[in-house]
DNA sequence: TATACATACCTTGAAGCATGAGGTATAGTG
DNA sequence: CACTATACCTCATGCTTCAAGGTATGTATA
């Protein structure tokens, strides 16, 4: 059945989404397609991931959507609110903070 | 009553614990103390966090205990076993796979 | 017509795991 | 005698990722 708490996953979803709201609205589907190309493939979100994360964030006041028709089918589009704007720099703070912390403790190559 | 599931954090303790047993035995309490030291005070995990992930990985025969009576208190003393080197080995190349991507991502800094 | 795949939204059950608080006991210090 | 440091431990809580499954339309293929 997979991993349901695979190691250093957690709250990488909402980073990325935020960040990648910031800098043009998204629909869903188009993220989940979206985070595997600007991480190189390394990260890859399902939609059972996406989608929670974009509710999440909307009934929380950090997204805002809009729903659009095209082509017969709806697409909701997310946009980023100044409140997700804080969320996300709160957000960076602290993945800065860990994984400069984490880099440092790994640095410590065997100098005994 | 806190956060129970702190963002970034998940298997961060694992890989912490590993990292610093493949350098030299320590013992839990001396664990809690060293993490916080060797992550400049950026990482601080408490010994609810420490022991139970102890005992996780010793189970799983990545960790090896061994007792010692010092000045009548009693120290278990762990080292990490070859078992250990490897998961220490795979959780490393995962954390390298993950913040590699996310730094991608955060990288495409407005280019709008 | 039927088949299949891409698009596009969604929900649900499972379960891992960090956290804080609390518990026991000994040694040393004022 | 009280308080702090050392040193071990357990437990309930609850957030969150994940895979799998569900609905529906458009488009290409045979």
């Amino acid at each position: 059945m997979g991993q349901t708490n695979p190691p250093f996953m957690t709250g990488v979803p909402e980073l990325l989404v935020l960040r990648l709201l910031s800098q043009r609205e998204m629909y869903g589907y188009e993220l989940v397609k979206s985070v595997r190309v600007v991480t190189g493939e390394a990260i890859s979100l399902g939609e059972g991931v996406i989608y929670p994360v974009l509710h999440g964030l909307e009934k929380g006041g950090a997204l805002k959507a809009k729903r659009k028709p095209v082509n017969g089918r709806t697409r909701v589009y997310y946009s980023v609110t100044p409140l997700g704007r804080e969320r996300l720099d709160r957000l960076g703070s602290e993945w800065d903070r860990i994984t400069t912390g984490i880099q440092s403790a790994l640095g410590e190559a065997g100098h005994a």
